[in-house]
RNA sequence: GCCGGGGUGGGGUAAUGGUAUCCUUGGGGACUGUGGAUCCCUUGACCCGGGUUCAAUUCCCGGUCCCGGCCCCA
């Protein structure tokens, strides 16, 4: 037997119906906000990826030579080409250019809760203004995405990249040290830190200034104590903005560093408490294309959902989910009603109602098990002895309670019901 | 890439150095239109490869997959 690639997985009618439902809620808060859904390939050359990111994602990369000898990748993130469709082909189109993705990504990792190696995002990219507000637009549209899943128990925190970047840059002359100082902060790792200062002779007084603003988290209030800098007024104006959109339970985390670099002003994640180590289902922030590519300089700012995880928290919030395919479920009493039975279920169908029928020529008893077994709300039993009436048999699943009702009302009445 | 814990029918399980229990589910039949019942029949499993052994599902090794953790990230 075959079995599915690891990191991989199978999705049933009630799972998908499940995602479907809330990608669609996420889709609407994205066409709400006036974002408009985009669609790239699924691999592209593997250049895009390796281009704007190291080597550990390189590494983890699904790379392939193609049969004209071209380097491919399957995208490892959707980001990077949706940039390269603006630079493309939108990058004339009216700014701020607001754009929006679904779609899966592959990583070569070791699969574990949370991690997979094929694996959903939905993002979104605000390309060509570099205001407080563009900012604060992104942000909101995630909060409003997640929230539109249903997911209940999130943390959204926001810092600024520049606060630190730029005190660290200006202290630190020697750039790779300055970058793993930076790294270092990510990882929190700040024994690390005081070691590379006391090994460099580095001033202890500046040890603490980063650790102290590292270490900024809370409401929008600790945004007071900070020291006056174009970053730190920058962040307060987002925090303003936010206000104004309803947004007020953000959190301020300058010690959020992200590992990619080119990060360069705001950025920020969204956590669910409950996954445990993978409780990250969105990172996002600003960033400038010009450093992508070399080309003239874009302000944008974006986030990523990682779907799988936003599941993954709803189901742990609410395990169960009431859901059948049918909502009515016509059994013929006898072998000589078959053929009305069918009739009626196209009737039924057409009419905008979820109908099945039997196909397997099973008995009433079995039949009615049958409806029960996929949830069916209702059952219609189609006997000759309604039929002389034009009539057939209303039976509720539920409650067992029947009546009969004549053919060419059903379908309204059943609506009606539903 | 590294580190743990695991793999018995579709799902859940029991036992075992001599190929396997029970439940559930699926299919069929009885029941000749309400028995979503009951009864009967039936399909279906020891992750893969190698080793030890007369004999391996069981013991050993390797692989693989699942679960969880590190790294990194969504």
């Amino acid at each position: 037997m075959i079995q599915r690639p690891r990191g991989t997985r199978d999705f049933g009618p009630k799972e998908m119906h499940r995602r479907r439902t809330v990608e669609q809620a996420m889709r609407a808060a994205c066409a709400r906000a006036g974002f408009g859904e985009v669609m790239t390939p699924t691999f592209e050359h593997a250049d895009l990826f390796t281009l704007r990111s190291g080597q550990a994602v390189i590494d983890e990369m699904y790379a392939f030579r193609d049969k004209g000898d071209r380097e491919m990748a399957l995208r490892p993130e959707i980001t990077a080409s949706v940039i390269r469709f603006y630079v493309n082909e939108m990058s004339n189109l009216p700014k701020p250019l607001k754009l929006y993705y679904l779609g899966n990504c592959f990583r070569y990792e070791n699969p574990q809760s949370g991690r997979f190696r094929e694996f959903f995002q939905l993002g979104a990219e605000l390309i060509g203004s570099k205001n407080p507000e563009s900012d604060a637009e992104i942000i909101a549209l995630a909060v409003n995405c997640v929230k539109a899943s249903g997911l209940k128990d999130y943390v959204v925190r926001v810092g600024h990249i520049g606060i630190l970047k730029s005190l660290v840059q200006a202290e630190i002359d020697d750039k790779k040290a300055a970058a793993e100082v930076l790294r270092m902060i990510d990882k929190e790792d700040f024994d690390a830190i005081g070691d590379m200062f006391d090994a460099r002779a580095i001033p202890r007084k500046l040890f603490d200034r980063i650790l102290a603003i590292a270490e900024t988290r809370g409401g929008s209030e600790v945004l007071e104590r900070l020291d006056k800098s174009e970053a730190s007024d920058y962040l307060r104006e987002i925090f303003v903005n936010l206000k104004l959109h309803g947004i007020d339970d953000c959190q301020v985390d300058l010690g959020i560093v992200r590992g990619l670099d080119y990060y360069t002003g705001m950025v920020f994640e969204i956590d669910a408490p409950c996954l445990g180590a993978e409780k990250q289902i969105m990172g996002g922030g600003s960033y400038t294309l010009s450093e992508l590519f070399g080309g003239e300089p874009v302000f944008s700012t974006g986030f990523a959902i990682g779907i799988d995880r936003v599941m993954l928290a709803l189901f742990k919030e609410q395990p169960e989910d009431e859901y059948s395919l049918v909502d009515a479920y016509v059994i013929p009493a006898k072998d000589d009603m078959r053929e009305h039975a069918i009739s009626m279920v196209a009737g039924l169908r057409s009419a905008g109602i979820r109908a099945d029928v039997d196909l397997m020529r099973r008995s009433m008893s079995k039949n009615l098990k049958y409806a029960s077994a996929i949830g069916a709300r209702y059952a219609i039993i189609v006997g000759s002895k309604e039929m002389a009436e034009q009539s057939v048999t209303l039976r509720d699943m539920l409650s067992g309670d029947q009546r009969i009702i004549a053919i060419e009302q059903i379908s309204e009445e059943i609506t009606k019901l539903l």
